[in-house]
DNA sequence: ACCTGAACACCGTTCAAGT
DNA sequence: ACCTGAACACCGTTCAAGT
């Protein structure tokens, strides 16, 4: 709040007669950057392509603003028009694509969760998984982090694409069967 | 620091003269934490029923200490004996599993990527896509956040399933590819 | 070697006093 | 209606002074 007043040459304590908190303000940040993420695709290409295009723009704006990621994951999104505006071009999407309403937010959600879990990995250390002493601890994990050194590009880019096509693939999967056997929807989404 | 010092009955400047900084107790926490995940399975399940049960156990002690998940994303490994203590299990199980060594980093993080979202997601209160006024902004998705209400467990709870089976089934699926055209590997992990 | 209390440079928020 | 400066109750960290 200190450092918004400096760049709006105002008193800290004058922010709040137009806000009523940080969160209120964070909320408005949040629903600024939601704004910059990329659902052109939805309308236009099937739901699979889509859905992978949007995850790459979202784990892409989100790791340029890393200390949003915890906030904006448990931030309801009434009063958030922009946010607002992305979840229904989704929600269209994955409907329109054949997956039945009562999945729609659930898959929404999972894919959501693995973007931002990527997007607080990608704003870690590259070293972060450096073993330093106590190698004997674990020789496997050790020799496994060697393995994918020097490979271009960063480490986090290789998980998530790796984890993006898995995820996507497996939603493919879930939708296949649920039209195959209709009747066992309610196994597919809700495992064992 | 403070409630830490009063916890212990000292002066808050004491606990310095017993640590570095709050980062230092915060990786003494983690691990901590990280040692109460369930690693059992590997070793005696396949990779892919492993994976799974971790997963949920990982899942479920890190929406316990949601503060501390923006926290342990970017904390360096080194010098946290039961975190790398629980890579090892899992490196080691996902070699065996049949695994090339050098995806075996990229899968772990992937995976976990995953649980962290859905662990931040899990601490995020209930009502959190509660559309409010502007309904008119996102008819489909209002329907679909309706249309999910009501199912017993937590909301939450059915995405993370949802996404976890999507997720393992896909990682079959790469595992799969990779075993039957060994020399596209690198096209599996990194996408188009 | 370890503790203590005061101090420093920060936070978000409130409030009486101004215009 | 909107601003100002002082104040409040917090942070993590340092440091001179003690034992």
């Amino acid at each position: 709040m200190r450092a918004l007043a400096r760049e709006l040459r105002t008193a800290v304590s004058a922010l709040y007669n137009h806000v009523s908190s940080k969160d209120e303000v964070l909320n408005w940040v949040q629903d600024d950057v939601n704004d910059a993420i990329d659902t052109s695709s939805f309308g236009s290409e099937p739901w699979d392509i889509a859905l992978t295009r949007w995850a790459r723009s979202y784990r892409e704006t989100f790791a340029k603003h890393s200390p949003l990621i915890p906030v904006i994951a448990v931030l309801p999104i009434a009063g958030a028009p922009h946010t607002l505006t992305m979840y229904e071009r989704v929600a269209e999407g994955l409907r329109t694509g054949g997956w039945p309403e009562d999945m729609v937010v659930d898959t929404i959600v999972a894919v959501e969760s693995f973007i931002l879990g990527s997007a607080m990995d990608a704003s870690a250390p590259e070293w972060i998984f450096d073993v330093g002493d106590r190698c004997d601890l674990a020789p496997a994990f050790t020799d496994a982090v060697a393995a994918r050194r020097g490979s271009g590009r960063p480490a986090s880019d290789r998980a998530f694409v790796l984890g993006l096509n898995a995820l996507i693939t497996g939603l493919q999967n879930t939708l296949k069967e649920i039209d195959e056997f209709p009747n066992s929807a309610g196994l597919a989404s809700f495992g064992r």
